[in-house]
DNA sequence: TTGAAAGCGGTACCAA
DNA sequence: TTGGTACCGCTTTCAA
């Protein structure tokens, strides 16, 4: 293994001098410089993690908690992870990836024993047993979602309140006067996943303020789950015309199923749907979406934690805007 | 922060009894464990991660190496994941995950700096240039794929070759003679991924095998895509009767192109498809499936290396055999 | 069965 | 502008 001290001997300087090097943290001739540059790249340096880590209690590191869940939208989460993983290499850190199995306690194993400087906790609940553990660390913590007391953590998300009202103001707007939602799985709501309530209320509450008549249902992700949700649906509203998907996965069954009952897009029926916007556009039918900025969203996580690893204690509840694409999904109410 | 000599302190005993009680590396009187483990637990002490790597030149870190795709398939690739954390976590190891755009160098970072003890890579292409560079390296490597030359690297992937064969013999079975592929992106097979071309001459020698006509296109990703396919194997084959997909992307779409084009499943076409268990069922039609086993895959992943890490140097290539479940897609040829 | 102490490879303070 | 060195917290050898 190169260590800084055959690096130091290579170039004929001290070991410090090479540190100061990479740092920056001192001035150095430019000619030193040069040399101690050289000899890095000529022996492959590269620091031992440990080493400074041991040194500096910086790890360069961040603590990336997954859910281990199958009910849980799996590119929405690919693309948090995706994003965090790159945006962190823009700042030079690095994503340990644990998941939530461990659950409070593996965020006190990682942070206690330094291996990260920084937890970002995805799948956050309502009332999150993980969110006071957070806070109880000497590290950093930041959600991607909003628990009911976020205390003073830095969260974001999509605003999914909004987001719900967007959707209905759509229909609204288009003239539909019957409208349903449906939402994620019953398992979803019955653990209190923050988003899938915040959407529902937004949901309900946009109705109530444009005069519509709604309902919702929770949905199943298979075919069944599809039929049995629509059924339901529709007895209770035999003259639905807008539909609100917030459920991924149930996209495609629904559109096959609302095929196989002769309900057209958009004739008989309008639907807008809450997806990223990659899964957008290759439908049976084009959808009119508020996008699920899964990308934006992990990279605004790794920011906030990079100003708080500056020492900026900022804390801050960042819920981003919806935006809805219409799409030939939606139309106005014949 | 809690260190080792506030255990020892707290414990009446010297710092090495403190280390020796946790690594188990000599015998203490059940006396001193007891204290010291009491300690442990009421100060709530964790080992410093980096002093106990700079000592032990062991992080109990696997690095995985993630592609940083569009065109792969998510729920496949989360499913590695998945499984490879777990797995890991059950022999006290975290895992550091990264993504491909640092190309061979991130390899050589992560190991020269002394993060992971051991690397392992997904999205294996036949040509791969990480191979001779995580050869190089002095800490082990595994491969989930399949290299044209692995060298002393470990690999484990499903054998696609016995997929496609698989695949194919079921349908030959079933008195199908005209059956065509439709495989993975263009791209997929451009950059030479692994397991695309191993499916491919698998299917194509197995349809020799067995004196099917047989042909094969790549497939985009989309409805258009999936059209384009189809138009393309039934201007060369009208009276094709057998469909292998290995293209989880697509089958959505293709169910549905196949009933707007009245192709009746099974009655007109059969159908088998590669796809994970979970999303086999949950279709339209019930679908003939070859399973692919990502859960086995990165859970063999990893013991592959926890061997390698304990010592024993036995490089070996896993293929897994497929394993067919039979479904209402496929069918007797009319 | 236990303790003392020498590293591991960096960082950053104190001197020069 | 640079060098020397104490120290970070743990492992492991050597001695008792």
């Amino acid at each position: 293994m190169v260590s800084i001290a055959d690096v130091a001997r290579d170039a004929g300087v001290s070991s410090s001098t090479v540190s100061y090097v990479l740092s920056g943290k001192r001035s150095i001739s430019s000619e030193t410089q040069r040399r101690v540059e050289a000899s890095i790249h000529r022996l492959g340096y590269h620091p031992h993690a440990g080493a400074r880590a041991l040194a500096s209690s910086r790890t360069s590191v961040l603590a990336l908690i997954m859910p281990l869940r199958t009910d849980i939208d799996v590119p929405v989460l690919m693309g948090f992870v995706n994003s965090v993983v790159t945006t962190a290499r823009n700042y030079d850190y690095d994503v340990l990836l644990l998941t939530n199995d461990e659950g409070p306690a593996g965020l006190r194993r990682v942070a206690d024993s330094a291996m990260a400087d920084a937890l970002l906790l995805m799948d956050v609940e309502d009332e999150d047993s993980r969110v006071p553990v957070l806070q109880s660390l000497s590290c950093p913590g930041v959600l991607i979602g909003l628990p009911n007391d976020p205390g003073d953590l830095s969260c974001v998300d999509l605003d999914f309140s909004a987001a719900a009202k967007r959707c209905v103001r759509h229909l609204a707007d288009l003239g539909h006067e019957q409208v349903a939602l449906i939402g994620p799985s019953p398992v979803v709501y019955e653990r209190g996943t923050s988003f899938a309530g915040r959407f529902l209320r937004g949901f309900t509450s946009a109705a109530r303020e444009r005069g519509l008549h709604a309902t919702s249902q929770a949905c199943l992700p298979s075919y069944e789950g599809v039929r049995d949700c629509l059924d339901r649906i529709l007895t209770e509203q035999p003259r639905l015309t807008g539909l609100v998907v917030h459920n991924e996965a149930v996209l495609d069954p629904l559109l096959s199923e609302l095929h196989s009952r002769d309900m057209r897009i958009p004739e008989d029926i309008s639907v807008v749907a809450v997806t990223p916007d990659e899964m957008a556009a290759n439908r049976s039918v084009p959808l009119t979406t508020v996008s699920l900025p899964s990308e934006d969203i992990g990279r605004i996580a790794v920011e906030m934690t990079m100003r708080e690893l500056q020492g900026v204690r900022s804390p801050e509840v960042r819920l981003l805007s919806p935006r809805l694409t219409p799409a030939r999904s939606t139309a106005q109410r014949h």
